[in-house]
DNA sequence: TACCTTGTTGATCGCACGATCAATTACCCC
DNA sequence: GGGGTAATTGATCGTGCGATCAACAAGGTA
């Protein structure tokens, strides 16, 4: 308590740009899962933060890469997050089953509407646009390396990993997509993508655990 | 060539409030089957059909519901076109087929893009939502009808058809969106809905139909 | 041909957005 | 504690959007 902090109007306490950065960048985070990509906006970044529009502005090329970035660091830190709750799995098979259930779970549901924003608004964004390429790419990356570990581990089988990865991605984002819309989160759904990636991978039905089907309306 | 049909700049030949409401409706449709339904704009749809903005606008109670109408109308549309494709089919087992192919086909693009961002500017434009609930709805009635044609004439079982429909759908527009989003339509995709169709409904593998699985990237 | 209904216009409002820049002032360093 | 660096501000520009309304004129009708 040495320094009251006066209470001048003008000139809000300064900080680093790193600090300032790291501030807008949370800002804006929040804004994104709360309203949405479109909802990121010059003023309403510098209100959430207490500070002038043409602050946020000095610390972005444009709006259009503090989406595509506020984008990217939101899906990335997810792949992190799922990496790391899938890291004390005993084994391949499953950490298959838990990245479908954790994927397929209502938690995931903000993050998912984020995916449909981007979709939608990479259309005008070019830098979100290729954002959205490179957090897919990411995602298949992962996807894919845990399907060619379980292969290596002669847990399943796998001609093309690659494309098993893409499909089981496709089918994911698909029943989120429509369970977000639509409806509530049905858990047959993780049965489902069980059932497929079974049948893919070769394995004996029920390998990659169960769930009782009820569909939570 | 009765009527030299003056230059007159001002007072564009008067048209019916019926035809000038669907020449708006057919300028509209064209606009967000280019640029998406962000893309439509009153001013864009006057300048497409010659118009001011003021008569659009007296045509329309709200560019919400003219976004809404024409999403509407675009997949009803669709699913007219489809179902009068699938009339010719003799059994529901093919009909079930020609139904992947055609919903997987490159020419379903612009209409799954509609989709991606009806589901994204639904949040913000409520009479959109609506629309897109009512078209969900559709599709899945009409997949679940056949479903029910199908199990009624014994050609396969199906516990719950309406579940059923709801899961093809979202794989099959999961798997869209993917293919629109990043990488072209690959072929292997119709065999992976097939796979899960056939598994759905106790077919043998291989009823549905099979693709030569080339990727077209 | 004159009238009257109504489809259509032009002008204009209010709003929200992104972006820019000189002026200001908080803070660090000597 | 004075000075210089740079973080921050306030004012302002330009754009594009949806919406409104009095005024105009096209075209059928008497």
């Amino acid at each position: 308590m040495s320094t009251v902090q006066s209470e001048s109007r003008p000139g809000a306490r300064r900080k680093s740009p790193a600090d300032r950065a790291a501030e807008i960048a949370g800002a804006a985070r929040e804004i994104a899962l709360a309203d949405g990509l479109a909802g990121i906006t010059l003023r309403g970044v510098a209100a959430r933060i207490r500070v002038t529009p043409a602050l946020v502005s000095h610390y972005q090329p444009s709006m259009d890469v503090l989406v595509a970035d506020t984008f990217g660091a939101v899906v990335s830190a997810e792949i992190g997050e799922v990496a790391e709750e899938l890291a004390p799995c005993p084994s391949t098979v499953a950490a298959l089953g838990a990245l479908i259930d954790s994927l397929l779970g209502p938690e995931r549901s903000p993050v998912t509407a984020l995916w449909l924003d981007a979709w939608s608004l990479g259309r005008r964004n070019p830098a979100l646009a290729v954002e959205v390429g490179v957090q897919m790419d990411a995602w298949q990356a992962f996807v894919s390396g845990l399907l060619r570990a379980g292969v290596a581990a002669g847990e399943f089988t796998a001609a093309d990993p690659d494309a098993v990865a893409w499909q089981l991605l496709g089918i994911i984002d698909g029943l989120n997509a429509h369970a977000i819309v639509r409806y509530g989160h049905a858990a047959s759904l993780r049965g489902l993508v069980r059932t497929v990636a079974e049948h893919e991978l070769g394995l004996v039905s029920g390998a990659l655990g169960t769930t009782t089907e009820i569909y939570l309306d």
